[in-house]
DNA sequence: GGAGGTCAATGTGACCAGT
DNA sequence: ACTGGTCACATTGACCTCC
């Protein structure tokens, strides 16, 4: 599906608005982008089969997570300190590091619920990849670092530890439906990109979710990321109703460890005001999701950082191991990192708007060759993938977390994370199934 | 199978001779002892569940070893500098690692095909492994390093590197049938250990083989003997007849690796014509076998230091990477080893006589404790064992061999190695079937 | 378009039969 | 008593269906 390109555009897609940079929506040159094209798994860097729970993953990185994400309880521990590289070849051989990277790269189960909103992972993950030089040429190394995905500039992580950065206003993360019975069981790490956008979306002042099962979408959504911020330190925001039970045997492996370092309540709390002024025009949320992603190069690295920072710190899979030690950046820095992305958000959309325009004449070099001519790329076939990337970049830098070894007695499960697992699956398809009844309506991804 | 022990001892071996050493072969004595009881697998500390391919295996490593050893050359590098500690939880994460165990341990696919010859090997580990500090209690550790059967003032490997040893008496290694076809190509790490024991079996004026199958197996093993050292460098011995096809994935991967190593002639030169003296009684050789290994702790010390060393030099993934260096030892020590050795299993061998008599009494504290204890436990049944040991002993010494990453080019197998594989297979059974035809006399064990 | 189910291929190890 | 074969079971990932 993703491998075989679609020669023939399309051009019947509604609205066609005008951006203020150029016309990135014209429906000719949109038709002509394929984001799906030489997109790699951002875990074993195998070509890519589609966007899966969270990111583009290979069939195989899709099908692991979906079987192992419930019952990590299961995974033997590394031997390596979850330092293992993941490639093609050698994937199946850690679990434990396999998984890593899977959260690592953003991906979750229960975000994947929310429909179409999850496209919105692969806007910015697209848009970050294209930024960082190229869809499928930059094999940016897998090791048990940042993904690739975020670009060289942004791979200091900042530190989301401090308090002082939830302090968001608390009626944007308040849901519609208020919520009286709080969780406290977390199940697994938060889609925090997702979390991020529904928050801005609720902000806009444009287009509000279009209908009452959206906004039931949203405010779930809303309540599973406060479970995900553990039941401790939950002054502001009270939890919404939806009555879905979580992933029993995750909450028993990393819930625990999760609750213990009680992962911050709103890591974008500082940075998410500020949004791109693109998602004002209708034309762009009417697009199909995959062209939008090569429309929108925006928050995605620091939301990105943010994410992977909280990740850390609630799933101690994820912590790199002693390599690299960064120290935490202020918030301001990340402000500034963000109003650089914008900028940078601009000046990349004229560009590819102007590249695409160019493309039918003459290639001529950009302003941003590089960037120009990967968008370039999309549209013509390159079938000389080798996916043999394991060159093993330069780690980015991390944060050490400790891994709790010696003070915790979290390696009592595989008795109950067992037990729990059948149940937990079934309870979890019918719950989902109830759910998704009457939810059709996909949501607003307008943005401010 | 083993794990059940058999509580009625059958007197009706024949041949109730006496010993030199008081009277180790009474009969009610020897019923007594049990060399199955607890019993670990020398590569993962599983209770094992017999004697395999030439060591003390669980079934899963029986298993895997009768796969793996033919298809080296499908595994999987290890990602941990072949360091991975070998255990029941975590064998089947590190294929390469568990390999490497098997033939750190002695495992051997061809040498099983000389019939009961091969438990020499038996009674070679386990009267080590009772010298060493008990049958099951000490955990002696699985890591990469040598394998516990050593005992600790035995850890030192010696280099047999030095072509000063290879000066075996011709006569010894030469074939009864002469050998018009030299081979070169190496299909598997050989049976060091019974190599030594043929060599002295036939170096012994006691019961020749006994039939010309005998005398063919011989040879045979003798020619993959002469195989695993390599087409380079073998001035002396010429090559058996037998035709036999060797292993060919092996031989792709490890036998280049090891051709280039050329693993010394007869690493046993300096020590196998000094054989313990009770041998020459064939009472001994008249017990059934696991009975003998009660009585033996011979000199498996020496020869499996020897072994381990010649296959860490055939095959790199028995190489320990650098943790510990020990300086080659002179051929000196080691025959001066043989000779502690000697004596220490005449003390020991009269010291389990009188434990044995001594334990139907009362149970005194004899001269040698340890030892003694150890030869008691075995007939009482202890269903304690937890098999947990993963307390990463200290590493004993090992040589370092380089591992050719950077100077050669074995990687391109694999499509090799698939080819040949089934053929290999095939052609391997059907030899072995024609070799087992006419070979149904034991070898006899007598020696000098 | 993505989640989840299916199922062939592969690896594993307990068990068994042959020798 | 050991080897090799068998087979149930687990894991993987390509493919498919459903929503
Ligand atoms: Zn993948
Ligand atoms: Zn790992
Ligand atoms: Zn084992
Ligand atoms: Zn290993």
């Amino acid at each position: 599906m993703f491998g075989s390109s679609n020669p023939h555009p399309h051009p019947h897609l509604s609205h066609p608005h005008l951006s203020p940079f150029g016309n990135p929506f014209d429906q000719t040159k949109i038709d002509k982008l394929d984001p799906m094209q030489n997109q790699l798994c951002r875990v074993c860097n195998e070509p890519a089969a589609g966007f899966h729970f969270g990111a583009f993953t290979c069939e195989g990185c899709k099908s692991f997570f979906g079987r192992t994400c419930n019952n990590q309880s299961v995974i033997q521990e590394c031997k390596n300190n979850y330092r293992c590289e993941i490639n093609k070849k050698n994937r199946t051989t850690c679990k434990a590091c396999r998984l890593r990277k899977c959260l690592l790269v953003g991906m979750s189960k229960s975000g994947s619920r929310y429909g179409r909103r999850s496209n919105w992972f692969k806007i910015h993950c697209l848009m970050q990849q294209q930024a960082n030089g190229g869809p499928a040429g930059s094999h940016a190394g897998s090791s048990g670092s940042l993904p690739p995905i975020l670009p060289a500039s942004m791979h200091t992580p900042m530190s989301m530890t401090s308090p002082t950065l939830t302090t968001s206003p608390s009626g944007l993360w308040r849901p519609q439906e208020p919520s009286p019975s709080p969780r406290s069981a977390i199940s697994e790490p938060p889609r925090l990109f997702e979390a991020g956008i529904s928050r801005s979306s609720r902000a806009s002042p444009s287009p509000p979710p279009t209908s009452v099962s959206a906004e039931r979408d949203l405010s779930k959504f809303l309540r599973l990321k406060s479970s995900a911020a553990g039941g401790i330190r939950e002054p502001v925001r009270p939890a919404s109703p939806i009555d879905e039970k979580p992933e029993v045997s995750i909450s028993h492996t990393l819930g625990s460890l999760a609750s213990r370092f009680h992962p911050m309540y709103s890591p974008f709390g500082a940075t998410l005001p500020l949004l791109p002024p693109t998602f004002n025009f209708p034309t762009f949320a009417n697009l199909p999701l995959h062209k939008q992603a090569l429309l929108s190069p925006l928050l995605a690295s620091s939301q990105m950082l943010a994410a992977a920072a909280a990740a850390r710190k609630a799933y101690p899979l994820l912590a790199t191991p002693p390599a690299e030690v960064n120290a935490s950046r202020a918030p301001e820095d990340i402000l500034a990192e963000h109003r650089a992305l914008l900028e940078r958000f601009r000046s990349v959309s004229a560009e590819m708007v102007a590249a695409s325009e160019r493309r039918d004449n003459v290639k001529t070099s950009p302003k941003n060759p590089l960037l120009a001519q990967n968008i370039m790329d999309l549209s013509k076939r390159s079938s000389d993938e080798e996916s043999n990337g394991s060159s093993s970049p330069p780690s980015v830098g991390s944060e050490i977390i400790p891994h709790l070894s010696d003070t915790d007695e979290e390696n009592e499960d595989s008795e109950v994370g067992a037990r729990s697992k059948a149940e937990s699956n079934n309870n979890e398809k019918a719950e989902r199934k109830a759910v998704k009844k009457g939810d059709e309506t996909p949501l607003d991804l307008t943005c401010v």
